[in-house]
DNA sequence: ACGTGTGAACCGATTCACAGCA
DNA sequence: TGCTGTGAATCGGTTCACACGT
C-alpha cells in the first residue's frame, strides 16, 4: 500500500467492491487477464476510474496489456480487508433479520454470520438458517467472546438507537442499519444506512421530473 | 417550483426525504415552527445545507423565524412527489421478498405495494401480508392495468437482468434494486441499488484503516 | 436581533490527456 | 502499438459569509 496518506474518496470502496464481482465473475468464466475495459463493462464505472481508484493503493496492471484476473481480486481482497473472515452479529430477527439471516451471499464476502440476537423470549433459543437466536441481554457476552466488531441492525425504528449504542458499548465498531433511523453514536463508530423508503422516494422524485 | 432548470445535485433529493422524516417527527411531537438548525439536529446534514436545498425549489421559510413544520411538510412532499399514492410491484417473493411485503412502512409514504409476483408456481396464488402472489406471466397485464411505475426487484441474482427487462417492456419506469447484479436497461429507466455486500465490505475496509 | 436565502469561494472527486512501459 | 498510471484541468457540490426580510 504505498500511497497510505493520500486521501481516497469515500466511493472508492465502493467501487472497490463493485470490481471484485465483476473480476470474480470474470474469473469463474476462464478469463485470466483482463484491460480497465473489460472489468467495468457491466458496471456504470468508467476504465479510467478504475485505474484512478487502483492507483490509491499500488500498481497492479501491465502496461499494455492489462490486469491478471486472479491476483488482482487477491489484491483487492486484502485492500478491502476481506482476504480474512470477519464474523457478524444480526440484532432484530423479525422479518428483515430472518431474510438476512438466510442471505446465500454473505459468505461469499469472507463474511459470516456468527449470531443473532432478539429481545422477544418467543423467538430466543430458535435456530434459524443454522443460528441460535440469542436473547439480547447476551449481548456483551457472545460479541466479547465471538470477537463481533460488525453488526446489521434490523430492529424496528423505535429500538434503533438504545440498540445500537448498546452494540457499540460492546465493542461493535460498524453497524449497517436497516432501520430509518439517524444513529447518534461515538464517532469512531462506523454507520451504513439502508432505507428503503429514502430510496423509494427518491425514485419517485427523479420519475417527476423525467427530464435529465 | 421557480428554479426548476438550476441542476439539483443528486444528493438533495435523499436529503429532502430525511427532512421530511425529521419533520413529521417534530408536527408528532407538537412543534409547529422549526428552524433549520431544530429539523437538520439529528440529521447528520448543516442547516445550511438543507436551505440550500430547499433553495433550489422556492422559499418556504421566513427570514428571523423558521419554517412553518405543517406545510414545510406538505411543500416537500409535492417537490419528492409523494403527495400522491404511487403503486408498487414487489418482483419475487423469497424471503426478502416476502419481509418487504410485510414492511409497515411503505404506507407512510404513500407508497402501496399493489402487486407482487413470483415465478414459483407453489408460492402463486398464495396471500402474503394481504397481497395475492401473480405468476410472472401475468406481469404485463397487471402493470398495465394498475398503472405501476415502480418496482422493487427481490429476485435471485441469476433471474433479476431478466426480469428488469419484462418490468420496463411492461411500463416499469423505476426500479429498487436489491439483486448484486448491475441492471443494464435503457437510460430513461430509473435504478437505485441497494447492495448489501458492498456496504458491508465498504465497513469492513473502514475498520481496517481506522484512520480518518 | 434573528434565521432565511444565496452568490461566491472552496474543496473533493472525476475526467482528461498524455507520459511510461511491456 | 496498446493499455496502464497519473498530474493537471475540470466539474459539481458543499460551505462560507453576508445581504435580506420580519
Amino acid at each position: 500500500m504505498p500511497k497510505s496518506k493520500k486521501s481516497i474518496p469515500q466511493e472508492t470502496a465502493r467501487r472497490l467492491s463493485l470490481y471484485l464481482r465483476s473480476l470474480k465473475r470474470l474469473r469463474a468464466g476462464g478469463v485470466n487477464l483482463a484491460s480497465s475495459e473489460d472489468v467495468t463493462k457491466f458496471l456504470n464505472v468508467s476504465p479510467t476510474q478504475l485505474r484512478k481508484d487502483l492507483s490509491y493503493f499500488g500498481e497492479f496492471g501491465k502496461r499494455g496489456v492489462g490486469y491478471d484476473v486472479s491476483s488482482l481480486v487477491k489484491n483487492i481482497e486484502k485492500i478491502l480487508g476481506t482476504d480474512t473472515v470477519w464474523g457478524i452479529a444480526i440484532a432484530g430477527v423479525g422479518k428483515l433479520g430472518s431474510a438476512l439471516l438466510g442471505y446465500p451471499g454473505f459468505f461469499e464476502f469472507n463474511l459470516k454470520i456468527s449470531t443473532a440476537f432478539d429481545s422477544d423470549p418467543a423467538k430466543v433459543g430458535k435456530i434459524i438458517a443454522g443460528i441460535k437466536i440469542e436473547d439480547i441481554s447476551r449481548l456483551k457476552q457472545v460479541i466479547r467472546e465471538k470477537n463481533i466488531k460488525i453488526a446489521v441492525l434490523s430492529v424496528p425504528g423505535e429500538a434503533a438507537q438504545e440498540t445500537a449504542e448498546k452494540l457499540a458499548q460492546c465493542g461493535v465498531r460498524a453497524i449497517l442499519n436497516f432501520a430509518p433511523v439517524n444513529l447518534v453514536l461515538p464517532k469512531d463508530i462506523f454507520v451504513s444506512n439502508v432505507d428503503m423508503a429514502t430510496e423509494l422516494e427518491s425514485l419517485v422524485y427523479k420519475l417527476k421530473r423525467k427530464d435529465y
